[in-house]
DNA sequence: CATGCTTCCTTTTACGTATAAGGACCAAGT
DNA sequence: ACTTGGTCCTTATACGTAAAAGGAAGCATG
């Protein structure tokens, strides 16, 4: 077994394809971008074939190196394998591919110094702008990279500083979200409603926690904090928060969970104890990701619209990048709205 | 509300570097790539603190069009809102990072052109290689790309020719995936047994199908065609499938389903007609996808290992871009397991 | 004391592209 | 006949980086 490269042919470039269409390199540029009236149409047919014959494909780094745009965006978002943000994922793509923008997604699972790894890698110049959902505050490097002229479509609650550098803002209403949630149980006449919050200090999970304690107020409902825990956005978090409420001696008859995830896991530790939901516990969540509808019972969520987002703030993103956006960043908040199933 | 583009102050560069620290632009340049023994240990200090002062970072593309690496690996999936694929690139991207290389994901939905496009990508050089897995074929763009020297890892079945050319193949044995369930579904003493198919046409069904047919051949049931139906691999795909196989006069009574997702929509239209999991009809799925574990009832399905094949596929990929592979092509199969659960 | 070897710089070049600037040729206008 | 202008080329340059090649100074060696 030889470990010797095999020895790739060659990319041909410009020049070479110049060569065999016995023009210079700058009649070949000028073919590829279009200028039609710089070359006769004799030529550019020439040219045409002789890139055809030698298939020719224009070198991605020289061509950003020199016109600085790279024809790509990035997406960057925090777990891949969460189905909620696949689906953000779809929207932003399908906005950018019709811009004739590649997208490229990069997995930061939540984790504060892949958040600035994926980051920094917009200061090197991997894509001309970013739809984020950050997990974790990055002031300095949104500053920086703003400044550097890289575009910003945030999925989080504005920073004035930023909005002035131009970065656009998608608010996402949490706060409404649990609003919505606890109105609900109060409706079905819960008053002992417990929370699954998210990562604590982390800002999806913060801003959830924060309107739930706003619309237990406002319904008159007393906080019990033993009745907040906190989980890691995933199923496993759910299902032990959720017994560590069950263990209590008065359990909660009501829970909000701050993503569907953590919902679904909650709802299987409660069947293990042989409760029932939502006779025993009923149980709303946030996201409506497609497998809300098959669990069993299917489950009351609280839905942001996620792709139509993703479309959304890429195509602030784009309108940017084409130069068409106001100098200070734009924001807007979104409608959510609970979908009613069995789960309470 | 002005439209005029607000200056970004331009990004310095090494001679920016070079001009604060009183050197010339090669010392900047060797000191970020530690070039230690080129420059004097106090001229290294100074440089580190001018680049920190400026805040210099490195310019993507010049770099890589010097040195014509990008370290970048790119990861082309037909579908991120399947939740076996995140899992796949969990496994990719843990072992790319590992060795220092980003990654990004590409989303192709399937479709032939979006993954022709971008595998078109990496020969314009997005990427120093990728890990595929490919629904269609692509067998002249894929000797393109290897002859100009992109690596590639393929999850599918081995091609010689591009074996020859130094693509790696990790093999899904789904052939092997269809008889475990086949011979599960035997074993309960099912025979009328029905498979719901993937995209009629692309390798990762077709494959399943044909192992299907050897499967109920090697058991001597008889393979009733009008009890194969064809999905999409989505949900929706199972759910109309299944209706038309309970819409005959003679259902099976057990229905191999080509992935998860479309074993879910099955049994969502099995229950709707008010029938039973599995004593009406037994169903087994194929992937493991979490979901499967919440569905009720839970899904019995083959798992293929997922992240670690990700894992193994990115391994192989890295070892060849380190130039530590052999010349040709490696392949190699899985293991492939039955996870029995309620639904079978 | 000429020679060679280190050490630590600077100068120069090339990567592949886009485009500004310059030039040759020809038809049309004065 | 001499500009003028258009058409269609070529030549030259810059983007930011990596690294080869070149050079100056100091020191040890015979």
């Amino acid at each position: 077994m030889s470990f010797t490269a095999s020895t790739p042919r060659k990319r041909p470039t410009q020049a070479d394809v110049a060569r065999r269409a016995g023009v210079s390199q700058a009649i070949v540029s000028y073919v590829l971008n279009n200028r039609l009236d710089e070359v006769a149409e004799e030529t550019r047919l020439r040219v045409l074939e002789a890139i055809e014959e030698l298939g020719y494909v224009p070198h991605g780094a020289a061509r950003s190196l020199r016109t600085s745009r790279t024809m790509t965006v990035a997406s960057i978002i925090p777990d891949i394998t969460n189905p909620f943000y696949p689906e953000l994922e779809r929207g932003i793509q399908r906005t950018a591919e019709a811009s004739g923008y590649d997208l490229v997604v990069s997995n930061t699972d939540g984790d504060r110094e892949k958040e600035a790894r994926a980051l920094r890698g917009l200061l090197r110049g991997h894509a001309d702008g970013a739809v984020m959902l950050p997990f974790h505050d990055h002031r300095e490097l949104f500053r920086t990279i703003a400044e550097s002229g890289v575009c910003l479509s945030l999925i989080s609650l504005p920073d004035p500083e930023l909005i002035d550098l131009g970065v656009d803002y998608l608010v996402i209403d949490t706060s409404h979200a649990a609003r919505l949630a606890v109105t609900h149980f109060a409706e079905r006449g819960h008053s002992r409603i417990g929370m699954i919050a998210g990562i604590a200090g982390t800002p999806p999970s913060d801003h959830r926690l924060r309107g739930f304690r706003a619309a237990m107020t406002t319904h008159g409902f007393e906080i019990d904090e033993s009745l907040i825990r906190y989980g890691d956005f995933q199923e496993a978090g759910g299902y032990l928060a959720m017994n560590a409420l069950l263990d209590r001696t008065s359990p909660p008859t009501a829970v909000f969970a701050a993503n569907d995830l953590m919902a679904i896991g909650a709802m299987l530790a409660i069947r293990q104890r042989g409760l029932r939901v939502p006779d025993d516990v009923a149980i709303i969540g946030v996201d409506d990701i497609p497998a809300a509808r098959y669990v069993q019972p299917t489950l009351t969520t609280v839905t942001q619209f996620t792709e139509i987002r993703g479309a959304q703030a890429a195509e602030y993103l784009l309108t940017r990048l084409a130069g068409k956006a106001p100098d200070i960043g734009r924001q807007s908040g979104h409608r959510v709205e609970l979908i009613v199933r069995e789960s309470a």
